[in-house]
DNA sequence: TACAACTATGTCTTGTACGACATTTTACAC
DNA sequence: GTGTAAAATGTCGTACAAGACATAGTTGTA
């Protein structure tokens, strides 16, 4: 019996993560509709709210992302006059991308998205703030080993 | 200070979350490569194994996946010759996806990829059960809400 | 029995992700 | 100084993921 009960799909750890991730993807997109920016490029805004300008593997490494990712969703968000992009100076290979003042702006009018979304995953605190330090732990441990 | 505390990335619930699930994805790949699968790929056969013969609705209730995706996903794994559809006959509508003897084998074949995946996971007992206890609550609470 | 509502599947389009690889520029060893 | 490695960005191809919508088949009901 239960020879391959790993195999069972509610008795993996990765698969709930997997889709809950998902869902809460779907349940960001009614609240960033009104600023017609999707759960991605909310996530370039919210680095770029707080770093003000950063080359973009800079951005690439607090998202977890590669340059051939973030090119096309940074040239997306710079069609809706988001952000620009500038070319270094002193090192001709860099790219920065720094906000316009539209950009700015949107900090203000985004500003309650994180509340309400919190109150859309109907989620204890307790249970928020474990995914949070797990998933954290995780990452941190992820990145060292990889530069290892 | 902190007004806007809640735009702070690494204050963020989702965004680890969101970031965890890309580079698990990441992990699986070297432990799949051998059998030329994709993660969702695997997940399919994972939810085939266990129920053996499933309507494409029936397996998208599972993983949390639409026709739109699964179609083409099945598509694939069809050419690959590790399943096959059948149109019901009780109801045309339906078609039922079942696994070809290929794709039994590789039940056996893969039993050992759960293990390893948790290995490369490099997290603790405690971390994994409650991740795993999280994220089916939220999944479960999420199906009830959108069925009401 | 019509026929409208519903269901199951699928197509089409847009938007990430990411591996493989190319290009340009910089840095560094000798 | 010069050639070579390394870094930063970008292109290309493949594979999900999901909204909008189309289509064929079924069901409930007037």
């Amino acid at each position: 019996m239960e020879e391959n009960s790993n195999l069972f799909l509610p008795e993996q750890v990765c698969f709930p993560l997997y889709a809950s991730s998902r869902m809460i993807t779907r349940l960001y997109q009614p609240l960033l509709e009104a600023f017609e920016i999707t759960y991605p490029q909310y996530l370039v805004m919210l680095v770029l709210w707080q770093h003000k300008k950063l080359s973009v593997t800079e951005l690439g490494s607090k998202l977890f992302l590669k340059t051939n990712t973030l090119t096309p969703l940074i040239r997306k968000m710079k069609e809706k006059k988001l952000l620009t992009k500038q070319r270094s100076n002193k090192d001709e290979r860099t790219v920065f991308v720094s906000l316009t003042t539209k950009g700015q702006e949107l900090e203000e009018k985004a500003k309650d998205v994180p509340k309400e979304l919190i109150k859309s995953l109907n989620m204890s605190s307790k249970d928020l703030e474990d995914i949070r330090a797990i998933m954290w732990r995780f990452l941190d441990n992820f990145i060292e080993t990889k530069e290892s």
